[in-house]
RNA sequence: GGAGGGGUGGCAGAGCGGUCGAAUGCGGCGGUCUCGAAAACCGUUAUCCGUCUUAACGGCGGAUCGAGGGUUCAAAUCCCUCCCCCUCCGCCA
């Protein structure tokens, strides 16, 4: 959620950026909202005030106090509806971009900074399912379109790729993580998955249970309600996990081979940081990445995605996308988001170095996913980077 | 899964339905003392919301004692539901 008091004095400047997500109406939604909302809070704390006695109250106090309990039920009423309200109102709102952040509406209107590598020169491309060992076929009738097996080299190069990865975190300065996947209700709005996200989300009704569909849940979750130590900061962590995601709404997107299924793993950075060294670490995040993909020789293309693209947390978004030769473009590897405050006001997170406490800000990005075991298999045939012959990677993939 | 116990401030731990945002101890911070430190002593030490001002580490009012609901003029204290933690038994990786 934005900063509301923020917001309130200097809703010129808010308005605006708000706008470039197309969520002005939201925006002046809530500011009504609020503004109703404020005007209730006078008239309650004064009736409350009254409620106060010092001891056992004589009768007649008593009869104006069982008066005035009656009118504070009937405020305290209004008052929860028009606090619902702006609560509505607040959700309803985005975090409003950082001006580095292109204008636009979708993916094509993403700025692209740079490329790195040249796509592989192939005769006949062929797809990592020809390449590497996957069984699609067979998980179909065990579980459904959408899974599939990852056998032999194949696997011995994604664990290969997972600790590479979190050995690259880990010199880094990130605490490696392995977190629930299962999480509660709670966990989910407290990150902001929910709403908005819950079609997307698997469910266990039975247990009251969500299986995650990144570790940035957990990973977020883990300060939640805390006040940390400034001299804690910042608090960055690597999580490892598998991940769930029902792909709602991507009928008859990315259906051949493993591209998009319903579950696979990631290497997941999430940040905890003062909010004056955010944006400095963002791009941190973003050369973590990138050191990674060049150290795999994976060609990529690194974007800056437009304002109407981002989701309502993110205050800018770098995706990086390496290049997939079966389908001659390039595909999101990875992406990496500075949330500001917006997350971590709704958690609670919180830091004191010196005076009072104020919000964190977060920051979450992918290192790696099995996505980028796709790539490596199409780019080089089979071949593996000697980066991830010391992790354990056959020197040659075969099916 | 069965039986029992408990959730209070950074931690530990009191708390008769009103005078409790909460005793006490520890820890933290400031000070006295000291060449310095320790000890001792004094003071201070939660968060959030609204509002006023010279808008400030300030004043005033309100909220918060696991969460939510209820009883009452009044709830940390009574009742209900849920969540979590601990102990014992069973089961199992």
């Amino acid at each position: 959620m934005i900063d509301l008091r923020a917001a309130r004095n200097d809703p010129e400047t808010y308005r605006a950026a708000i706008a470039r997500k197309g969520a002005a109406d939201a925006f002046d939604a809530l500011l009504a909202a609020d503004e109703r909302w404020r005007a209730l809070v006078p008239r309650i704390d004064e009736l409350r005030s009254r409620t106060k006695t010092k001891g056992k109250p004589s009768p007649e106090q008593l009869a104006e106090l069982q008066g005035v309990k009656e009118e504070l039920r009937a405020a305290e009423e209004e008052l929860a509806a028009a606090e619902a309200a702006r609560d509505d109102a607040l959700a309803q709102v985005p975090n409003p971009p950082h001006e580095s952040v292109p204008d636009g509406e979708t993916e094509d209107d993403a700025v692209e900074l740079r490329r790195v590598g040249e796509p592989p020169e192939l005769a006949e491309p062929r797809e990592h399912t020809e390449i590497g060992r996957f069984d699609m076929e067979r998980a179909a009738r065990l579980s459904g379109s959408r899974f599939g097996y990852v056998i032999g080299d194949s696997a011995l190069l994604a664990f290969a790729l997972y600790r590479a990865a979190l050995d690259h975190l880990h010199r880094h300065g990130f605490a490696p993580v392995l977190p629930p996947v299962l999480v509660r209700e709670e966990a989910m709005y407290g990150t902001g998955f929910f709403p908005t996200e819950r079609a997307n989300i698997y469910a266990l009704p039975e247990d009251d249970l969500y299986l995650t569909g990144t570790s940035e849940v957990a990973l977020a979750g883990l300060h939640m309600g805390e006040i940390l130590d400034g001299a804690e900061l910042p608090l960055r962590y690597a999580g490892f996990s598998t991940n769930f995601r029902r792909e709602a709404g991507a009928a008859g997107k990315d259906t051949r081979g493993m591209f998009r299924v319903h579950q696979f793993n990631k290497v997941e950075m999430f940040v905890f940081t003062r909010p004056e060294e955010s944006w400095a670490e963002h791009e941190r995040l973003l050369e973590l990445e990138e050191a990674f993909l060049r150290s795999l020789e994976l060609p990529y293309r690194v974007v800056n995605v437009a304002a109407g693209d981002l989701g309502a947390p993110a205050a800018k978004k770098y995706d990086i996308e390496a290049w997939f030769p079966s389908q001659a473009r390039y595909r999101e590897v990875t992406s990496c988001s500075n949330t500001t405050d917006f997350q971590a006001r709704r958690l609670g997170v919180r830091y004191r170095e010196g005076g009072g406490p104020q919000t964190v800000h977060t920051l979450n990005g992918t290192m790696v996913t099995d996505r980028a075991l796709l790539a490596l298999l199409e780019n080089f045939g089979g071949e593996v980077p000697d980066a991830l012959r010391a992790y354990g990677a056959p020197e040659r993939v075969t099916r």
